[in-house]
DNA sequence: CCACACTATGTGCAATTTGTCAATAGTCAA
DNA sequence: TTGACTATTGACAAATTGCACATAGTGTGG
């Protein structure tokens, strides 16, 4: 059971807090246009995991149907069949804006969950209800 | 329609991108025995948001199923129905640990993705597919 | 030409997760 | 004995997600 997919749990414990599919697809795409294979690439190099075409695209097509994206075919056929190219719209962008907003709030969070952690451990190594 | 819940959107836009009950519930818990109502009250002090009972007790059961935390009857009433307690187990307590360390990540991505945006932003003011 | 590999996108469904409504049940006060 | 508050649970609907498979064009080797 090697742990791909999501709804798996190391020992039954959820593998990721985050989801961050949607604000990554978003600021490749402030970047420039792109495709969808293109964009599945380049999520990798952002640190985040592996991820399966067929949720990418889904992702693309719910945020176009949401007016945060918008498609056109590439005519000019490079390899394979035509594809699918996806631009920001002004909508995308300020949805973009408010997921920064949203991580902003997020990262206090983890930080503050984090450091309430070592300052609990350090205070009492272990106490649990015995 | 007050945002409450999760699968829902803000012009569309998915609420949170952190899922944090299970790692707060388990430092909640780190602190010391304690009963769901209690558990339920304290996570908001926490800066997280507001949660629904019933989610808080299925979460806590589930994590008994789990074996992250054990659970026992409290007898001493104090005001309503017989309560029940849970606490921390060595397990609950190493899963925490891991936790952590899924959140230090998190934090990380959070981190890099929001230093990518404003890298970009400050590059490029504009730059949708035109 | 045909099989095959690779690029590129999409469909459909099952499993999992999550939200919500309503039920149960004890205590206390009017 | 009705109602308000504490406390927990059950059942079901809705949303999310993973995955297996379908489609389709392009280029290569036999």
């Amino acid at each position: 059971m090697h742990r791909r997919g999501c709804g798996w749990r190391w020992q039954g414990c959820s593998q990721r807090a985050v989801r961050f599919l949607e604000p990554a697809l978003l600021l490749l795409l402030h970047h420039g246009p792109a495709h969808g294979y293109t964009l599945l690439e380049r999520l990798e190099s952002f640190g985040l995991g592996r991820f399966d075409p067929t949720v990418v695209y889904r992702t693309l097509r719910e945020m176009e149907e949401r007016g945060w994206v918008a498609s056109s075919w590439d005519r000019e056929q490079t390899q394979g069949p035509p594809r699918r190219v996806y631009r920001l719209t002004p909508l995308g962008d300020e949805v973009l804006h408010f997921w920064v907003q949203d991580l902003e709030e997020t990262r206090r969070m983890v930080e503050d969950f984090l450091q309430a952690y070592y300052q609990h451990v350090k205070e009492h190594p272990m106490e649990e209800g015995t």
